[in-house]
DNA sequence: CTGAAAGCGCTTACAG
DNA sequence: CTGAAAGCGCTTACAG
């Protein structure tokens, strides 16, 4: 299996072959087009250029980055990979990366604080240029701490204090549900609200009930439970609302996954979504049309939410100022709300 | 927003305070707890230790790859992080790597012979010690060209050639909802067979044509039906295996997402799966017990599999022999292959 | 137009 | 027990 490890080559084999110093080779390689005069004499550029192409010349990228302080690497800290909606946010983010000629490293953090530090120092322990945190606290005394080292860094999914952000504009995503479920008539309803250190949740919540006491209704506190932002969370959030009373006649849980959850606890009980109860969800994963029952929800940008963080961070990596963003959210309106057809 | 950038603390910076040359605070800083009497004087060592412990010194991680030729970096190569099956596996793959002391990079290849290569030499430009390929073809072309560097890698979810891999044992797993179905009286199937270059699907699928050959039942070609692994593919899969002939009895998709999709595919033909016909699925990921339909399904060891898979990397990184693993699937069953209760 | 030097931060075999 | 040297591969300001 392991075959020759052949000697790498470096700027030294090129220099040595071309009968040039390393320093003029280099100089070559790292000439943009235009100051390509600049560098070496346009015989000495060529061959140069040639050799490096023919024996498949890589720079090492320890040494560059021990030369310039430069890794040119972004640490990327999610709570959890195995969760769509930050998987998908971090494949815009490497997709973006890549355009700007940076690598990422990713890590997951379960939302546990301690781990969050560790995976922190982790990064900064590999001399990343700069963060994306997408599992951000609403307390922003963890995120102080990594400003506090000079490190610059943005928010993905989860806004947290002033700290620059490329986040969904939830509020008004679970508006729009609100809106929804008020049009269909449903005047008692619960929301399966997810954590409440996340803002995601926390604000899609909060535009619903805003939703809600613009109607005059005033949704009571035992509608309103948090939930882990898995499906074993949503079930176990809408088994607390189902003990609390009688049920009601719709569900909001703030995303796609806990409202599957909520399903299995609804079908554990005999209740069928969409039927005997209207459920909503939040992010349009690419369950939500496929379910038995296709689940209303919300489309959010999640790609692009990655996409454009990195960009954002690119940006402050260059100095540039950092303005965050808040992207557009869409009701995406399905069975589980209407009914069966 | 942007802090104080203190000068970073270096071997030479506690050299200097300590009044030491630089390479007995390395030596010191490197002794194993038993081989520290051989790195300096007991006074000395614990003078090093305290002060690096009270600067909070970190060793820049591209000296030390520069000079050791050694990054303790593992390339990870996966077909799509949103597949919740490899984000999990991939956070096995994570844990493990912290035990030994391995960093990781992932990347997505989305099954797409280019970026399989422009990713992959990506990861070697970063002089990754190791890669760790959850996307291998079955035909083993590509990963020979990888084999031909010399740079030691395992695969994990899927097999190919004699490489070194960690998989479930698709085959049997495969088999065992034959052997279900067939216990339930099902005798004209269909099957929603993943892609053909995959071992996942290809293996699974072979399980479960055994298990009716045994039975002495020959499936027909038209039963049968390539697809995507996520739900849109097997809503398209399941889709056309609806236009070719009445539906059959049951149907085995080789993963839960793909699963979904058949959900989907017979609810807008107005089939109720578990009911109108009985659907199995692969993975047993967290949504399969939450559907409206709990889903019948094979549960493999996605974590443990990253787990075993980086750990037989970082044996085959200190030139140990390289076993193949293929861990053990069990059969879950639920109401989407025995009905309603 | 090209070379020579210095140095990024570390490790390691060698002296003494 | 500790120091000094060499060098990993690169970049950059400076000479000539």
């Amino acid at each position: 299996m392991s075959a020759n490890k052949t000697a790498p080559v470096t700027l030294r084999t090129l220099a040595d072959q071309l009968g040039l110093h390393v320093s003029t080779v280099s100089r070559v390689l790292h000439a943009d087009p235009e100051a390509s005069h600049r560098a070496a004499s346009s015989e000495t550029f060529a061959r140069v250029r040639k050799l490096a192409d023919e024996l498949g010349y890589r720079p090492n990228p320890h040494a560059t980055s021990l030369r310039t302080r430069r890794s040119n690497l972004v640490g990327v800290v999610v709570p959890q990979l195995s969760d769509i909606v930050l998987a998908t946010i971090y494949e815009g983010i490497e997709e973006s990366a890549s355009d700007y000629g940076l690598s990422t490293f990713v890590t997951n953090t379960r939302d546990d604080p301690g781990l969050k530090q560790i995976r922190t120092e982790m990064m900064l322990d590999h001399r990343v240029d700069g963060m994306i945190f997408g599992d951000a606290s609403l307390d922003p005394a963890f995120l102080g701490t990594v400003a506090a080292k000079g490190v610059p860094f943005v928010l993905v999914n989860r806004r947290s204090g002033d700290y620059p952000s490329v986040t969904c504009d939830d509020f008004l995503g679970g508006k729009l549900v609100g809106e929804h479920l008020l049009g269909l008539g449903h005047r008692d309803v619960g929301v399966v609200a997810g954590e409440p250190y996340a803002s995601t949740g926390v604000d899609r919540s909060a535009g619903f009930l805003a939703a809600y006491a613009e109607a005059g209704i005033e949704i009571p506190a035992y509608r309103v439970t948090n939930s882990g932002h898995d499906a074993r969370g949503g079930h176990i959030a809408t088994e607390k609302l189902l003990a609390s009373g009688p049920p009601p006649s719709a569900l909001f849980a703030v995303n796609d996954f806990a409202a599957i959850g909520a399903f299995g606890a609804l079908r554990d009980h005999g209740l069928r979504a969409g039927e005997d109860i209207a459920v909503a969800g939040f992010n349009d994963t690419p369950l939500a049309a496929e379910l038995p029952v296709p689940l209303t929800t919300v489309r959010s940008p999640m790609r692009e939410m990655g996409r454009r963080g990195l960009a954002l961070l690119a940006g402050m990596m260059r100095e540039e100022e950092a303005q965050s963003q808040r992207l557009l959210p869409q009701l995406v309106v399905r069975a589980s709300t209407t009914g069966p057809r």
